[in-house]
DNA sequence: ACCAGAGTTCGACAATGTCGACCGGCATAC
DNA sequence: GTATGCCGGTCGACATTGTCGAACTCTGGT
């Protein structure tokens, strides 16, 4: 195949840097990190600023990501079929279960929430679209690895990122939560995330019964699992149910 | 100064137009809409869905804008000065008020939103963060207007799109609704931009006094403006008041 | 006042992306 | 069932285009 153009692969390797670095970034940084003359990185980033993709702070001279991005970004919102054809689901499920929703699809080696319903009761809680959640650590992540064996090969021996002490970080110990996770059809996470929370996720499947994404509630762990310290059957239930619903109307045949 | 990079300002041009096409188009229709060949759209094309900026429908052949951009466009929400520093005063403003709160910053002749707190009460709100709101029908934009003379200038004469039969689509009406905001220091919109619904707005100055955003609060017409179609001077002081604590946060000296 | 480091500019080279014609499917029309 | 158009994808030659690296300027610190 024809090569791809290095310009444009360039510039979104440092917007990914941009986002990544948490900040701004100079030139020289930048044009460091990806090997690039300095002159390049800046006629790039020239152009980026141009189109508003970038923006560069009078002050310090330094770069950060620019507003057009935010509008892209939800733009995207709007034609993900996956998001919009779950939004009705996700808050039948928030008010049924009375626990708050989210919505995930796979994006390199990571899980990136596409939708976020509020828990109903109390509304103080910010908003995770658009975040990243890593695969081994999140009910939302393992349903994905479990039903995909290419991420799930692509995930390390070891060196799993502990996010808290219960956190899995054995390949052995993932693969077989993920054997259980298939077995059930459904996956579970306990404190994995975020100490005194708790999440249950179930697969969605698109067209051919791929999985496509997967939907969670989250909440207190004494809430999601009472007693036991085993997700309670009646809201995984409802969660996998609420997948199923979803799956239909994507068009994925009889799963 | 030197050129700057055209294949990234076509590659901007064609997510742009993704996102303004609100939904798929075909290797034809793009390159036909933007003046290239077929071959250069597609090479472009397979470039951006390389780094997962577009994604390619299977079934159809056609492309879309990927996930990738929504993790960068919330990315920016994390480095956006205006946001960070507001957001605090964004959650009083909207306790005490009882309404939803909008901050906003000027996007290429348009208002994007760069940060929503839902009204306190009920919850059932779409967020609308990265949505774009036209300049001349919202009390955001009429602000940001009202102390930015280059993009009031840039305003057409006429033809500014009604939204609702209240909207002003002359510009002459427009010019003394600004004159007359710069009077008060506040801007209100009363069913221009949604029929039921009113808005008051103010400017949030940045260093050097430069009006960099605006902060609303957004509700029912009775409640903003109780009797008399204009706006509760109360709720007009608590904008204001949050929009001066957030400049003075960002720098702006004494204004 | 000097120096160090930043972002920015400049010009020449050739690597790079662009163009336009060509292929192969799929769907529709006849 | 065949023919036909449409659409996405491919290929190769040309020259436009982006890249490099050195030189410039400005700011801030010493």
């Amino acid at each position: 195949m024809p090569g791809p153009v290095q310009s444009i692969e360039r510039a979104a390797a440092i917007l990914r840097l941009l986002a990544r670095g948490s900040g701004r970034l100079g030139v020289g940084e930048i044009a460091a990190s990806l090997g690039l003359a300095k002159g390049t990185a800046h006629g790039i980033l020239r152009t980026l600023q141009g189109v508003g993709f970038v923006e560069q702070d009078k002050a310090s001279g330094k770069y950060q990501l620019g507003a057009t991005l935010l509008h892209l970004g939800t733009s995207y919102l709007d034609v993900n079929e996956l998001r919009s054809r779950a939004i009705n689901w996700a808050d039948a499920l928030a008010a049924r279960s009375g626990e708050a929703v989210w919505i995930g699809t796979p994006l390199d080696g990571k899980v990136l929430i596409v939708h976020h319903v509020f828990r109903p009761d109390d509304s103080l809680q910010s908003l995770d679209v658009g975040a990243l959640l890593p695969l081994h650590a999140t009910a939302l992540g393992k349903v994905l690895l479990a039903y995909d064996a290419q991420a799930a090969a692509a995930l390390p021996e070891s060196g799993l990122e502990p996010l808290t002490r219960r956190t899995l970080v054995s390949a052995a110990a993932l693969k077989r939560e993920l054997a259980k996770v298939r077995e059930l059809g459904f996956a579970a996470d306990v404190e994995e995330a975020t100490l005194g929370q708790a999440s249950i996720a179930a697969p969605i499947r698109g067209y051919g019964g791929l999985v496509v994404g997967a939907i969670s509630i989250t909440g207190a762990v004494d809430r999601l699992c009472p007693a036991s310290g085993r997700p309670d059957p009646v809201l995984a239930g409802s969660v996998q149910n609420a997948a199923q619903m979803i799956s239909r109307d994507l068009g994925a045949g009889r799963w």
